[in-house]
DNA sequence: CTGTTAGCGCGTTCAT
DNA sequence: ATGAACGCGCTAACAG
């Protein structure tokens, strides 16, 4: 309710210097068990809070999390930030959110970067599904700039910190679970194969065909864009492939599933008992598409959870714990380019997926 | 790219002060046009940004937005945030994201609200689907502090701006259209009561029956969550009321139509033949449905769009634009309680939906 | 038109 | 264990 209380005013209120409220503040050990208290009281009595801003000036740091999201992934999104923020309230910490036009792909995202940095607004950023960014981001990193990419990019820099799923064994799974159901044809809808999450799951198509001692037919393996647009053009060509038409489809998203399913059943054919299908994402409306859609299930909700926390953990490095103020001190003392404080090594953490079997794939009876 | 550089260091490029370059940064009129283009140079050659922090710090201002966001809207705020975004980007904000879980609707976001106003972060706030806070916010509203609700609260503070959508027209128009393909027995599964978007959707319905005479049957109004469980609870009550089975359903939000569609199809049900189906939003998943989905489209992009214009001009009134700085000045003289500044009265817009028809009611065949 | 002087609210040295 | 003084990067008064 209160409204522009300063440190000072407590300071008064407490009879105290403003030097020492702000030890409290930060949590010094240094402080004499009862002030603090009694600062402790009036703080919160008055509803005080320190302002991000003055404090991160002083400070030389800053309380605010980056988020840089690109629209065109804004269907996963929703989940993401609930891990996300759900850490971010636990935290002293803010989040700011860049949206990225996924228009000129390339290029906006550095620039929105360029512009995070020269602010010097955020601690850190944690890049949704940066794409082609990611080399950009890597320089960052590598200047000692905590950032965390969600995503899959498995080749690129090493030298940056990310977590993905595991895309490959995923997307195995899905086809073997089409293979276990006697299908022999399964085509394939791939995502666009700039993206390496589109390598990954089509590995992975590979590797159980391969197991499954079935040949690689080309033809039944069309890229798409991610989108239900996307799915219903592969799957209108793989319906009007004269003569071989495919049993099943293993589709890479499932926005392209969706594209596949109304196509299929325009075309008056029947899902799954036509063509089995199973999709990739497992985005919160698959549960209720007609019929409910097989799909290999990302968990979305953790990777955020897990990505932001990761970045927080390289921005406030755990130390000790005990008795580190003394140290904490200089601050880049006078060098001019920062040199580079980056206390972790970069960490990759691949988080599993799994097969969520729904009615699609023709391996369950439509009950309940 | 580059990465701390500060107005002094600009100043000294250019060889003049700081605060000259302070002026052109504020786009002040009173600088040499010579001085201003080498200074407007030096800095992007630089690529400087002002530090947001400093800035606000130092004049008493922010840049920053704070956007509210209940997680139980998260279908909807995809396109929402994509209104928003596009334009933050293109103004000197940026937004602040303040997630609230819904579990104790009302003490959580009131709690949020009171911290972000404690460390003045951000200059104004957007609340989206505040809900029960409404009323809260309308006390900050009050004291001068910018705010803008998403929102269609129709009876609640009338000294708090917002900006909503025609829900009553809206539902109207479905239940009408349902009424021109013939039905009489026509359901409707609302939205929980206490929210006004419910009872607007709701009298709508209404209205239409009225206007065709047909005498409202309380057996056919269930009260649903807006979530897909209760859409599917709803309607299964629907199909097994003894004989009297409706024809067609109106439903109050998409979710809640696709567990119909779903418990429809399970009973062995035909969607349309059987069952017309409408329901409420358009969230992009919608047209995908099978059957596509006829609904009642909220502009939920042009209302991000809307409101987020809305807040800004409240921040900064556009103020005739030529010559006024001069009178600028005085933020707050000395005074203890903020005098309020708010410069417009609360302004209420309410942006039309519209009814798109696709195959769920029964007036299109699965053509294309 | 431009430079000079003060702070904004807080963290962080130094002292004590 | 505590206080005084200085500065973060910038804007805002005041003089020239």
């Amino acid at each position: 309710m209160a409204g522009k209380i300063t440190i000072q005013d407590i300071a008064q209120l407490a009879g105290v210097s403003k030097t020492t409220v702000s030890r409290v503040l930060n949590e010094r050990p240094d402080v004499n068990p009862e002030t603090r208290e009694r600062i402790l009281q009036i703080m919160d009595q008055q509803g005080f809070f320190p302002s991000l801003a003055a404090a991160g000036l002083a400070g030389g740091r800053s309380r605010l999390i980056g988020a840089l999201v690109s629209v065109s992934h804004w269907p996963l999104i929703p989940e993401i930030m609930k891990g996300i923020t759900e850490v971010i309230d636990q935290s002293p910490y803010e989040l700011v959110l860049y949206s990225v036009n996924a228009s000129n792909d390339k290029k906006d995202f550095s620039e929105v970067i360029d512009r995070i940095l020269a602010t010097k607004l955020t601690a850190g950023i944690l890049a949704i599904y940066p794409g082609q960014s990611a080399s950009h981001l890597a320089e960052l990193c590598r200047e000692g700039f905590p950032v965390v990419m969600f995503d899959d990019q498995v080749n690129p820099p090493e030298d940056i910190s990310w977590v993905g799923a595991d895309q490959r064994t995923g997307a195995y799974e899905a086809t073997r679970h089409l293979l276990q159901q006697g299908h022999r044809r399964i085509a394939h809808i791939q995502g666009p194969l700039k993206y390496q999450v589109s390598l990954d799951r089509y590995n992975g198509y590979c590797d159980a065909l391969t197991e499954a001692g079935i040949e690689l037919d080309p033809e039944l393996v069309l890229q798409g864009d991610f989108m239900p647009t996307g799915g219903k053009e592969c799957t209108t060509q793989l319906l009007t492939a004269l003569g071989k038409r495919p049993t099943a489809i293993f589709v890479a998203s499932d926005l392209m599933a969706y594209g596949a399913l109304s196509t299929i059943t325009e075309c008056g054919l029947r899902v799954p008992d036509d063509i089995a299908l199973i999709g990739y994402d497992d985005i919160p409306f698959s549960m209720h598409a007609q019929p409910a859609l097989t799909t290999v299930r990302q968990p979305f909700y953790e990777m955020g959870k897990c990505s932001i926390e990761l970045l927080l953990r390289m921005i406030d490095p755990p130390e000790t714990k005990v008795r580190s103020w003394n140290h904490k001190s200089a601050l880049r003392p006078q060098s001019d380019i920062a040199a580079p404080v980056l206390p972790m090594s970069p960490v990759h953490i691949k988080l599993s997926t799994n097969l969520v079997v729904r009615a699609s794939c023709g391996a369950i009876q439509p009950v309940q």
